[in-house]
DNA sequence: TTTATATCTTATAAAAATACTCGGGATTTG
DNA sequence: CAAATCCCGAGTATTTTTATAAGATATAAA
């Protein structure tokens, strides 16, 4: 329930991939499907989506490949599901965009609640780019070492 | 994506129903599926789960239906939820019950991602009792019945 | 200019999950 | 006994997910 498909999991690595990528050049979707061990076509289909929004630029050719279409830090990973996955909606009836009508709507209890599940999900990947990421992997990285340097 | 299943929604609708009548004896499958609108054998296979979990108490034969199994304040819609959809896991590797092991999670940045994306979502939910839908209700009730008599 | 490297597009399809549907059996009340 | 109701398991249609595949297009480098 409530799960991610592998289209939106996918998505955020391959968008971190690409993030922890930044100023090398075009990074090709071959490399960074090896790393994250993703299918290659299946991520072709994922990141097309993510181009024709914005958030990805791409270079054709011999070395070519992706580049972040913005800084790390201006991409949220709200921005990045709702490509994959669609518009955050635990019902239908309170999607994001174009909810759907319901008569009962105004005196609907249950629907108030989904509204507060939909917001708390939007507040959490609304509040986390690329860069945040980053800067945990950098953590994550140095508290790694400095372990490594006790044994 | 994200989205609730039918059976989580059907199934909070089926509790209230109930919390609604609590006090009145035993409320049959019927009318609640009639009331809001669901297909009986459906709703069916969802409360058999609800009562293996003891958060309805069934009698049989005529005029026989359900109960709540405890006060409606004692019941969360986390409970309804984890019951008819599972544990809350926005991934498998963040799943509230059994998560999957993964041998990079030590170090996986998105991993934390999904985690307050569940902890947000049991948060909102483990914090709504049927209680609390039932005060919600007397409120819309009471603003709907003030506003008619001002017309 | 040729070749290798990539992206881009569309079509197909297997597998899994979802949302029911159906039939009949067990239990209790009147 | 008959009607009302819960109980249980099997079957099925639809949709979604998760790919796979083939080939077209674009570019850099040799």
């Amino acid at each position: 329930m409530v799960k991610l498909s592998t289209k939106g999991r996918y998505g955020v690595k391959a968008m971190f991939d690409l993030a922890q990528h930044v100023g090398e050049g075009p990074t090709s979707l071959k490399s960074i499907a090896e790393r994250q061990g993703i299918s290659e076509h299946y991520l072709e289909q994922l990141i097309s989506g993510l181009r024709k929004a914005g958030l990805v630029k791409s270079i054709r050719g011999a070395q070519g490949g992706y580049l972040l279409g913005r800084e790390p830090d201006k991409i949220r990973i709200g921005d990045i599901i709702r490509v994959l996955e669609g518009p955050i909606a635990p019902t239908d009836c309170v999607s994001e965009e174009a909810p759907e009508i319901c008569s009962k709507a105004e005196f609907c209890v249950t629907r108030t609640i989904w509204e507060k599940v939909r917001d708390s999900i939007a507040d959490v990947l609304d509040s986390i780019t690329l860069e945040t990421m980053l800067e945990d992997a950098r953590k994550i990285e140095s508290e790694r070492s400095l372990y490594m340097y006790y044994i």
